[in-house]
DNA sequence: GAAACTACCATACGATGTAAGGTATTGTCT
DNA sequence: AGACAATACCTTACATCGTATGGTAGTTTC
């Protein structure tokens, strides 16, 4: 019995009428949608085979196996973050790459914790490029440390906590409040600090969790900004 | 033919000879130690039930589902970290919860990612006590969210980093030694900066990427000192 | 002594990643 | 033109996973 190879080319197929080829980089495109759309546990070989038009076994033609997909899809993402030029003074280079990258993470939450466990070139690319934007500036290679760990750790943590609010970005919160309303109940008699912080803060219309990062990164920006300062001073003051 | 019910009373097991009494308690705090030697990979409930002495299905009398095991093992991990007592001030109270938070998450890695996915009685009554402090000083409550967003993502991310660092923290870089100095070579054309810096300051013996905690942590409280006082002074002028 | 409850077990199903071993189409070389 | 390999796909099969369904044996309660 021949293969049945109409598909290929008359093509009426379940995914996609008259496939287009597959390419490593179109699967793994394919790949980050798929993870965006329905989360990381959504991506499994053979919904992505699916999608493509293919089966789940000739993904392994493209790939080695799934955590490579998963490297690249990494790589993906983090491409879409904004490298500063070489000539932006520090903390502008700072605060445009960690608003850029808490903007990318929003649209891929799943990348989120895919992203620590792997070095990516895109991650080397920013990190050689910010460290230029520090020395330029005079930073010690100690104080550029500090200040790569304090910034990476707050966006990369603020995106977690963000990811796994109940509520949609939209701001369509009415959904949830319901649900809510009745938690702040339960926690009026328990914890009466939150329960007041649930009805005069969260529970306002105004208040968006996503602003707190205004806040955070001015908060560490503007003490990185000391910290240098300090370092500098004390260099003076020695010679 | 009858069950082999041999097991459980003469009871030469796989697992565990002569099985302890199997409870929610005892099965959640097995789990937990076999997701800190493994991973959260290395759970499953077979395995969990094997450990324990029993077979997979019988922990379905215990909990309704994995899910709810995770929900658990949460509840036990974060029931380890620190809550400062009411009288606390402010800083202090941050500071050590931050630490004490930080040494528990470097106990159960698998805790990091998980944690922020559920809401546990143990991290309402830990924001509950912590708001309680803040308030006591006179922190408005948008000053409070604020604060409690940026230490908590700080401490999140920080962890998160710290626990996909290819060092184990018993200090004993050797292994990896070798893997990273053949990176630096590659690295040195394409990401100079980066080289230096790994070999100026990363690969130096006297360097813990956890000390950076430190650095980070005092800034941010700092910081959020300042925040404080500029709120409070704000307030005196429009008196 | 019957009924209910407690704590476990066997079997089975669909989903997962992937190893092993095909096959049809296309290109290259002689 | 014929041989042969490279390319891009496929089938089958296996271990492992969470869990739905429906047991059973021992203990308590009435």
């Amino acid at each position: 019995m021949p293969h049945r190879s109409e598909n290929v080319v008359t093509g009426v197929n379940s995914a996609a009428v008259s496939r287009k080829p597959v390419t490593r980089e179109r699967a793994l495109q394919v790949a980050v949608g798929l993870a965006d759309e329905g989360g990381i546990e959504a991506l499994s070989m053979r919904k992505l085979a699916g999608e493509l038009g293919i089966e789940a076994m000739s993904l392994y033609y493209h790939v080695k196996n799934k955590n490579e997909i998963l490297d690249g899809m990494v790589e993906i993402v983090v491409s879409e973050m904004a490298v500063a030029s070489a000539d932006t003074d520090w903390k502008s280079a700072l605060r445009e790459r960690a608003y850029s990258e808490r903007d990318v993470l929003i649209r891929h939450p799943w990348a989120i914790s895919e992203m620590d466990a792997r070095t990516t070139q895109a991650t080397l690319r920013y990190h050689d490029a910010i460290i230029g934007n520090l020395r330029a500036a005079g930073f010690s290679m100690p104080m550029v440390g500090h200040a790569l760990s304090v910034v990476d750790s707050y966006v990369h943590g603020f995106a977690l906590q963000e990811a796994s609010l109940p509520l949609d970005p939209t701001g369509d919160i009415s959904a949830v409040t319901e649900e809510i309303m009745a938690q702040q109940e339960m926690m009026a008699g328990t914890f009466p600090h939150l329960a007041e912080m649930g009805s005069t803060l969260i529970l306002q219309p105004e208040y968006a969790y996503g602003n707190e990062f205004d806040f955070g990164i001015g908060l560490i920006l503007d003490g990185i900004e000391l910290a240098h300062a300090a370092e500098v001073a004390t260099a003076q003051t020695d010679r």
